[in-house]
DNA sequence: CAAAATTTAATTGCTTACAATCGAATTATA
DNA sequence: TATAATTCGATTGTAAGCAATTAAATTTTG
């Protein structure tokens, strides 16, 4: 019976992982136009949301390590979209703050959700299913995540 | 409204992301005993269910391009846990197969689904309901994939 | 207060993803 | 059958992910 486990369709990581993959592409067509990848996308999102953001609460929120922000949120600065600072109260922080360029994107974004949206196979119900479930996966975790 | 839709939390692509990865960082502590990555394991998987596949059939099975696979085989074959040929029927098409190191591998690999399954906080039909609308996702899809 | 422990980003090294392009082999078609 | 189109894998270049390590700043504690 374990015999079974082993296949590829049995795997709840497989459909998870290649899912996961196949929205991002979707994104991707949209983000060109805003010069923006797709992890550059999410970190934007966070931004859009909060004024000064550290790369701990990035990492925090997004579920990623300074191995993987550092190096992109040095290109959003190259891109005018961002900049990036030390704390004065405490200098191991480094704050990040959106320029007006990195604003005024967040106009230019505003459709995509609805874009990508409109072309998943799921109603409204299913979809808030998906979520309900992947944040039960996500949340109740463990090792949570690193910085 | 459309604002709203910009949250990080409203994205479905978000969670479906950061589960997909944390899943997958379950799995590394299980696949580094075996001396493979999450990728390499997935395609093991494959390779356990079908004794001769092409490059392609496998990218059409994993959603993964050539360009993924030609590094990971290779590395796969290096480990000896496989052989790369040309087919003789078309010397296109290069074929994959196990070497009995690789169909070894499959036993060690058996307790691995239980083990990562175990400390999912999902009920069995949870995790029904949850592979059902990936699978719906990763079904339903204009631009399938590439090779 | 000084030394130890902790926190925070940055860096390094390795492995994906994947778009784009290329070259070789095969198939279609004019 | 020549040549045009297609198929297949490899290659190249860019951007992630992430473990492990490092360095600097801060906090704890002896």
């Amino acid at each position: 019976m374990e015999a079974d486990q082993l296949l590829l369709e049995q795997q709840l990581c497989f459909p998870l992982y290649a899912a996961s993959r196949q929205l991002i592409r979707r994104y991707r067509p949209h983000l060109e136009a805003l010069d923006l990848t797709y992890t550059q996308y999410i970190t934007m999102l966070v931004l859009w949301e909060e004024q000064h953001v550290s790369v701990k609460t990035l990492g925090q929120r997004l579920y990623l390590d300074s191995g993987t922000l550092t190096p992109l949120l040095k290109q959003l600065e190259r891109k005018g979209y961002l900049r990036r600072f030390r704390s004065r109260e405490d200098e191991r922080v480094l704050l990040v703050e959106l320029t007006e360029a990195g604003r005024a994107l967040r106009e230019r974004a505003k459709p995509i959700p609805a874009l990508v949206g409109s072309c998943l196979p799921l109603e409204p119900e299913e979809t808030a299913e998906l979520y309900r479930l992947l944040y039960r996966l996500l949340h109740t975790d463990p090792e949570q995540n690193q910085t």
